[in-house]
DNA sequence: CTGTTAGCGCCTTCAA
DNA sequence: TTGAAGGCGCTAACAG
């Protein structure tokens, strides 16, 4: 059980002991004693102390005495889906690297209160930077760039804000490419299946798929593109893309557990993957791996997208006037499997 | 782009604007001024001033003051499961309804560095409990232990740490009713898969299991048991266990990982789930539920876990002497699909 | 080579 | 009803 906290120790008790200053200490215990003339032996007897006596840091402290707290916010949508756990590792991996940084994750939520409260403490906690996703409530977008916190966005380009920083996918890239692959297999009536055509991310691959299919000399039908908000149940729109008499022989899924959904729907609609359609997704997960499954993807890599975000917020840390930094990535590994 | 941070007002500024004393604003901008018998017209200049000005409280002088920062330690493995994910929103809800506190996630690692290093930045960062996995070095249990921080395990036991307080999904008694709905499906040739025999986790279902068989009159041959360190390939497990005469018609798994990776395993050898084998897991996913997988579990309250976790990190750090709170959670959802 | 001094922004006791 | 003063633990400019 834990013992009764007896009050941690402080540099000031550390002086005391060994008789001397207290900044003499926080030079020692910050290891630029060095540079400050102070002798070894003084150093020693600092150190062994502390080590004695277990001494922690209070970075409360810190932090207040240096005005900065080495803190990111990091600000996801419910960290419900294996592309954020990705996004983070690659954000923790990057500050980790850096040192002198650790992520203070926070989550996106439906409930507006929730998310605001969350903005609230992350700028309360005064973070140094903020990265997160466009889906954030612009009202607390607002509140972050009027704070003067740097904002980093994350995964796709925030709709109509053309002066933030963001590192995204390149969505119109990687559609065309997905397209490209699924013609290249010999299909000619491909369908698009995506959340919510209202916003730009769905635009922007749509248009990559339209612009690659051009190129193939096909074009794209109005009667094949589908958007699916309640993305687990994509099986209307597949029976209406499978109403018609001409039926796709592929589909190109926005998102991989919409594709998923697709596979479902399918099987009970009696087509056979991937000889009757074929079946694809923009983004990755182990699910998609497995051999009952097998779908085809274009992988994402997340893992990146997170760490260049990091290294992007910290450059905005150490020179907050410098100009955004937009960067789009075109990186993505195809994954061949089963269902094309 | 973010403008430059003019410096963020503080409570001084206020007062100096205001023409009142530092004392006052605090009271007033903490709701705390009606006790202290400040008048409404005081208090409402100092909230428009306030207001007016955009003012963010500083957290971090706030829990210097205080001697308490409002930090809760999160420090789970990866990140990588979805039973993270969902322990993880537990907490952050639990912790959100109390409403002064805030989780700090770490994360767990393979690399001791890494975890030395995040249990290191927990502790200078001053939470005022941990919650975590059983999974973490001693050695670092120790160094929060001796710091007096009130540590917390979730999801399993500690082995042998008696003394500490966690809350634990009840692994004898979820093995046995798994094993009873398996029996009670007329399976009696009944395997059983595990991931570390040398584990504490492993034991307490096998034990769950083999006594559910013998209540139901069958017997735990060892032949049947197995251990499959690397999860994700149980494919070794699966060959030996259908290259023996007597066949299992039943697998259960302790992780749905594995059983994911067991029907795939069991697909290749040609054999069929559920006429020939049934598969069960301990524990859920999302992707368990797809139609092409239908895999049978008993689902984990994780979120429950995690709020119950969260409620004894507080409940240890407003009495830190109390005596250890360990519980067994016994609740399970068994979600009837198509492997059995 | 070491110590003094003055904060960082907020809270809280005590006095007026 | 308000204000003065000291303190939380650490940093840093400046003397000596």
């Amino acid at each position: 059980m834990a013992r009764n906290a007896a009050k941690p120790i402080t540099m000031a008790a550390i002086a005391r002991e060994a008789g001397v200053a207290r900044t003499t200490v926080s030079f020692v215990l910050n290891g630029r004693y060095r540079q400050h003339g102070i002798s070894e032996k003084t150093a020693e007897k600092i150190l062994a102390i502390a080590q004695r006596r277990n001494f922690v840091p209070n970075e409360t402290a810190r932090s207040l005495s240096r005005q900065r707290t080495g803190l990111v916010g990091v600000f996801l949508p419910g960290f419900n889906s294996h592309w954020g756990e990705t996004v983070v590792r690659g954000i923790r991996a990057r500050l980790f690297e850096d040192g002198d940084y650790i992520p203070l994750i926070a989550s996106q939520h439906d409930d507006p209160d929730w998310e605001e409260r969350e903005v609230r403490v992350l700028l309360e906690r005064q973070v140094e930077a903020i990265v997160c996703c466009p889906t954030v409530k612009s009202s607390n977008y607002r509140r972050i760039v009027d704070r003067g916190v740097p904002l980093v966005f994350i995964g796709h380009r925030a709709q109509g804000i053309s002066e933030a920083s963001f590192v995204a996918w390149d969505g119109t890239h990687i559609a065309a490419e997905a397209t490209r692959y699924l013609m290249s297999h010999g299909r000619k009536r491909i369908a698009f299946i995506g959340r919510d055509e209202s916003k730009e991310t769905f635009r922007e691959r749509f248009n990559g798929y339209r612009e690659a299919l051009k190129e193939g000399g096909l074009s794209a039908r109005r009667a094949w593109k589908k958007s699916v908000p309640d993305y687990s149940d994509a099986g209307p729109a597949i029976r209406s893309l499978f109403a018609q008499k001409a039926e796709p022989d592929a589909i190109l899924c926005d998102l991989w557990i919409q594709a998923l959904a697709a596979i479902e729907a399918l099987d009970e609609i009696g087509r056979n993957i991937p000889e009757d359609v074929a079946v694809m997704a923009l983004g990755d997960s182990p699910v998609c791996a497995h051999g009952r499954v097998g779908l085809t993807t274009v992988a994402e890599p997340a893992e990146h997208l997170g760490r260049r975000a990091a290294e992007i917020a910290l450059q905005l840390i150490r020179s907050p006037s410098s100009v955004p930094v937009q960067e789009l990535i075109r990186d993505y590994e195809l994954r061949s499997r089963q269902t094309v």
